[in-house]
DNA sequence: GATATATATTGACGTTGTAAAGATTGTTCG
DNA sequence: CGAACAATCTTTACAACGTCAATATATATC
């Protein structure tokens, strides 16, 4: 009844786990749909009865990739050590910027172009619980009047940081830990400004 | 001598304009070096001659679009309107967005992923002529002596707003052009508490 | 004017995503 | 229990891609 187990086992679940696993070892752009599948052990159109398209696969995996990241923004906000809304929101920020830095290739996913990555349901619902997520730790700082503009000033500036480190465009002199504890403080700082 | 028209004129300079009518007019992932090809009225493999890859081909492009950059943002901190140092920098900051707005695929290719794209000598110079133009509009407002960290995060907030503008992340309920210009502000505000 | 060089075309190779047809296995119902 | 069915996987095929090598052609130089 429910999508179990056929043939081969889990295919479903194995091509995304091959495909977690070649995002994390290869250059993005060598990842294709053949590569995934030789990868989880099959033909090269085995996955088309599990996902229509690649770019179904990958916006698949995003949307994993959003349950991770929201979870782990979450548990960074309930760290018993950061009870100041300004610290969990630098806790937040903080989290963000591992996140990134830790998965590029699926973060580049999650926020990147979507002419390889379909908008799955999951993907949608995932995005919108992170932005509701951010916005709510805005609101504890400033309040609900303007929080969804200081929600998007804090994730323009954290997202542009994240992409910046991740294609390499800030300059190797750049003391980069302290730099990005200066900038969440900044845009901290800004969003009580507003 | 100098590189000049052979055979059909200078093709080079025709298969830069192919390739940016061509990234103004499709989506980005169906611009092949075929279709520049075919635009240009030549054979797929002419270009050979004049870009070793297509990735040299998408950095020259890249190269110009940064010296168009770099002109947008000197003209707007040079006008007479806005004498003060954060009124430049609001300028600055304006004119960025509009121009993320205005050449999204180029902006795509100027500071998105390295895999399509090559770095072409022309592209780090242009580059660097605009990381240190903004440094200078930074350094104006809070001095010398931390404006590189002041300058990324300049950087990082004005990139991500662009490109949660450019990748459609944002609401649709959001006031694009309000919100702009309070988050160039609270960007302004941040950069003054360092 | 002949030779050499730069430029463009043609054809080919290996790769990709996707679609259709054939084979194989599991489920379901008589 | 067996037969019909449906779901899954493989095989084969197609058009398009970037790149390369071989060929043809026009320009420049001596």
């Amino acid at each position: 009844m429910a999508p179990k187990p056929y043939h081969h086992g889990d295919l479903r679940e194995q091509l995304l786990l091959a495909g977690e696993s070649a995002l994390a070892e290869m250059p993005a752009d060598q990842v294709s749909l053949r590569e995934i599948a030789r990868r989880a052990g099959v033909s090269h159109a085995a996955p088309k009865h599990h996902f229509a398209t690649m770019g179904d696969l990958l916006g698949e995996i995003a949307a994993r990739g959003f349950q991770r990241f929201v979870a782990a923004l979450d548990e960074a906000s309930h760290q018993t050590s950061t009870q100041t809304p300004e610290g969990r929101m630098m806790a937040m920020g903080w989290a963000y910027l591992r996140f990134a830095e830790a998965n590029p290739a699926i973060y580049g996913l999650m926020f990147g172009k979507r002419d390889s990555t379909a908008i799955t349901p999951n993907m949608v619902q995932s995005s919108l619980a992170a932005w509701s997520q951010l916005e709510n730790a805005v609101a504890a700082i400033i309040g609900r009047s303007h929080s969804s503009i200081g929600a998007l000033h804090v994730w323009s500036s954290v997202h542009g940081l994240s992409l910046l480190k991740a294609e390499r465009r800030i300059s190797p002199h750049m003391p980069l830990h302290a730099a990005e504890e200066t900038i969440l403080r900044m845009m901290i700082a800004g969003l009580k400004d507003l």
